[in-house]
DNA sequence: GTTGAATAAAAATTCAAA
DNA sequence: TTTGAATTTTTATTCAAC
């Protein structure tokens, strides 16, 4: 599956270092993941994977920085999060956060207010909070994103 | 000259979407740099590009973003750096900023304070202040990002 | 230490298939 | 629409030269 697939391929470059796709394929094996290199090649164009130059200058992939986002705003956002959020979840294009009540607009505004790639608009009612991402693949890396400011 | 080179190579990738180290050649070219692929790939390595996939999926090179540098930070410095600062200029991993008299000490600590990769050290006497970068290519780098911060 | 030519390695794409 | 095998394209490295 798909978005499987790149769910743990996000898991993956966030716990080690990848330089190349055969060492990608190898350590999606490992968790039971068949594929190919075509079929990374085209995950990681999906999930807007970079390629950088770590420290040593030996290059890997990771997961392109949220432009303009101060880490100001991060902290804001995940105090908000953690005094609001009580589940979130993805799903297709969508992310769904449950907030405790009265809190979604607060959530949502403060996602809002960071100028995150590939967020097209957010509706809140009153303890849930969704967020409609241009496609599958930012909603996956948005959610992950979550996971780590958490 | 290496560091000509790479300087330019800074200006091309800002000013146009390059894909392949192929059409930067092309456009070194355009510019009377005469060069070849295996080097381009070094300079690429040494100025810690990235290559990103833009908005609308296609990849090129671009500038890494400087990590953990909020754009609070980047607001800060810009205004200090105005206020400050009256030339600027790097030589070999040394970048010199000068000031008016007995703001040399605000502006490096502004720099000082963002968490900028390669950035060793800085000293500031009256209406000077030095930057200690880890090596030629970062320095050239910092100097450009300022430009554009300007 | 820097470079280019040749080569090896890696990544993107094509095309057929499901 | 997703995928893999084969192929093409792109990038990194080797090695010789400077």
């Amino acid at each position: 599956m798909k978005a499987d697939r790149q769910s743990v391929i996000l898991e993956i470059i966030s716990e080690r270092d990848i330089e190349t796709q055969n060492q990608l394929l190898d350590a999606l094996a490992e968790r039971g993941i068949k594929s190919t290199q075509a079929t990374l090649s085209r995950d990681i164009r999906d999930l807007r994977l970079i390629k950088e130059t770590g420290p040593s200058g030996v290059s890997r992939y990771a997961v392109a920085e949220t432009k303009n986002v101060s880490s100001d705003v991060k902290d804001r956002l995940r105090t908000i999060l953690k005094q609001s959020m009580t589940t979130y979840d993805v799903a297709q294009n969508l992310l769904v956060i449950k907030t405790i009540p009265g809190l979604a607009p607060a959530a949502a505004g403060a996602l809002d207010g960071m100028n995150i790639e590939g967020l097209v608009g957010t509706i809140a009612g009153d303890d849930t909070a969704l967020l409609i991402m241009k496609d599958n693949a930012l909603a996956l890396a948005l959610f992950h994103e979550i996971e780590q400011i958490l």
